[in-house]
RNA sequence: GGGCCGAUAGCUCAAUUGGCAGAGCAGCAGACUCUUAAUCUGCGGGUUGUAGGUUCGAUUCCUACUCGGCUCACCA
């Protein structure tokens, strides 16, 4: 947004300031000693009966933004927010300084002031700041969105955020259990004995996922880099340098589709767990979500649109192949087994029935998945950790001991979507080699999103990495089930938008 | 990228068949010493997203574009 034209609200406004000065005010002051917040006031007096108010007067000095101004003459009321709670502040012309009052009259909605006063409680029973002093803080010289109904368009809410948290409480709670998730996150694996670390998020080769990277480039070096689609192959490698347990929370990048569920930079918190395999960490997620939701949410029960969703542990099973096996069978009404989805071509077969586009490229186990990710994905509202994953779709994962088609891995999904992935990683480096040259003949194949050959982190390997179970969970679309969000954008402070 | 929908005052929304673009809040002037979506009286406020087209006349119909939403495709 560039400049607003001047309205008549604005040129008042800007009149209204200039007067301020005129009264030799200073309009922008460098502080206010508060002594409370207007959250801390509600919270503590709250259900302080007037009596108890009037018998032992409190005093206090808080700061806010109006939201509300109601003039009766000589008796007023200033509707004072600090972001998260309001309380209004009674102005009397007798109750405070003639220059005082001269400031009061010249307020508009969305002005900052600080009030000092004794709290007490009106007629109707409303908690009150009776002001005996009013400080000018800083001046709103824009109208604010209205207060009744708010801002509802949410492309306004998206590009200018901080309107949205100054009309919209609601959204301003988005982002308080936001905090709260990875508050509670981090004292989760803090407490059982995890390390948080940085690592890089500019890469040589953007590894550890599946997708698109962007692409930038460093001067001095004159070199390519990548910003990270994932942090895992850096944190691999710190369980080699001995470092048991191992977590960071980050953004990664990656340069596809913007949808409900996608947001080009979105954050991640990805954990590593020697001697733990990908059962160990199902118990470990279960536990954590609950303790999380607790934390962050309140309950372990949490609305999300018109379903309740229990973070209870333990969370349902269900293994890939059979997931994608019932819901084929039902959809087609013939008994599917998990043979034929080991079997390239009737699992080609399959996908053509279910009008599943495939590509010659697809092997048996990328069938299998698109065929789960189709037809069962949406259904997964409670929690559910999708296991049991064909290996050729997952190049960093460890087979299972008597089935070299299949992976320990599993999905974590909830809502409707995919919230976290995890497995027993793979550790063996002539079979990370021989993935990694899988995904090459992937990648000559036409798949671009196809896994690179990283010869560093083989080296690495052939250090020795200790057996280790790993798992990244996106923090918005967890946030978005914890805090009842249908988008993405409502969980992330600055979604990406087009400039206009 | 495809489909559908939307864009009107600072905000939230109307506008009949194509016929003077309106309301509430916000703003301005005034009244009011416990209101709370305060109330009452009066007043101002618009390049109807942009550019074209059809028409005597376009917010309304048509075309293109911009931005956004939903959705499909895509998405470890």
């Amino acid at each position: 947004m560039s400049t607003v034209q001047e309205s008549d609200q604005v040129v008042q406004r800007r009149a209204n300031l200039e007067e301020l000065r005129a009264l030799g005010i200073d309009v922008y002051p460098r502080k206010f000693d508060a002594t409370d917040t207007v959250d801390a006031l509600v919270a503590a007096h709250g259900e302080t009966p007037g009596e108890v108010l009037e018998a032992t007067p409190i005093a206090t000095r808080a700061a806010g933004r109006i939201l509300g101004i109601r003039s009766f003459g000589k008796a007023n009321f200033l509707v004072l927010s600090d972001g998260r709670a309001r309380i209004q502040a009674y102005i009397r012309a007798d109750s405070l300084p003639e220059a005082d009052f001269r400031i009061f009259k010249l307020l508009d909605f969305g002005d900052w002031v600080g009030v000092e006063g004794t709290i007490f409680r009106t007629r109707t029973n409303e908690l009150t700041i009776k002001a005996s002093g009013l400080t000018f803080l800083s001046k709103c010289l824009l109208p604010l969105p209205e207060k009744w109904h708010g801002l509802t368009d949410v492309e306004t809410r998206y590009r200018q955020r901080y309107l949205d948290l100054v009309v919209n409480p609601d959204s301003r709670r988005v982002f308080e259990v936001r905090s709260r998730v990875v508050t509670a996150i981090r004292e989760f694996l803090i407490a059982r004995g995890f390390l948080e670390v940085e690592t890089p998020m500019m890469q040589a080769i953007a590894g550890g996922a599946l997708a698109r990277p962007f692409v930038t480039h460093h001067n001095a070096l004159d070199m390519r880099l990548y910003m990270r689609i994932a942090p895992e192959l850096y944190l691999k490698r710190l369980t080699v340098g001995g470092i048991e347990r191992v977590f960071e929370i980050n953004r990664n990048f990656r340069n596809e589709g913007i949808s409900t569920q996608h947001n080009p930079e979105f954050t991640m918190l990805e954990f590593y767990q020697a001697y733990a395999d990908y059962n160990d960490l199902m118990v470990l997620t279960e536990t954590m979500f609950a303790e999380v939701a607790r934390k962050a949410a309140g309950a372990e029960e949490v609305t999300f649109g018109e379903h309740t969703i229990s973070l209870r542990a333990p969370f349902r099973r269900l293994p890939l192949r059979e997931g994608a096996r019932a819901a084929a069978s039902r959809r087609l009404g013939i008994e599917v087994t998990e043979a034929d989805l080991r079997s390239r071509e009737r699992a080609a077969a399959l996908a053509g029935q279910l009008g599943i586009e495939i590509t010659d490229a697809m092997p048996a186990g990328k069938i299998a998945s698109e065929i789960f990710e189709r037809l069962c994905e949406d259904e997964l509202v409670q929690p559910t950790f999708v296991c049991d994953f064909p290996t050729d779709v997952s190049p960093l994962s460890k087979q299972k001991p008597d089935d070299p088609e299949t992976v320990e891995r599993f999905e974590l999904y909830m809502g409707g979507f995919e919230v976290a992935n995890a497995f027993s990683e793979l550790n063996d480096p002539v079979e990370q080699r021989r993935r990694f040259e899988a995904q090459l003949a992937n990648r000559a194949g036409g798949d671009d999103e196809a896994h690179a050959m990283d010869d560093d982190y083989i080296r690495a390997l052939e250090f020795g990495m200790p057996p280790a179970a790993g798992e990244g969970v996106g923090i918005d679309r967890l946030v978005m089930v914890l805090s009842n969000s249908p988008s993405i954008r409502d969980v992330i402070l600055f979604p990406l938008m087009r400039p206009r």
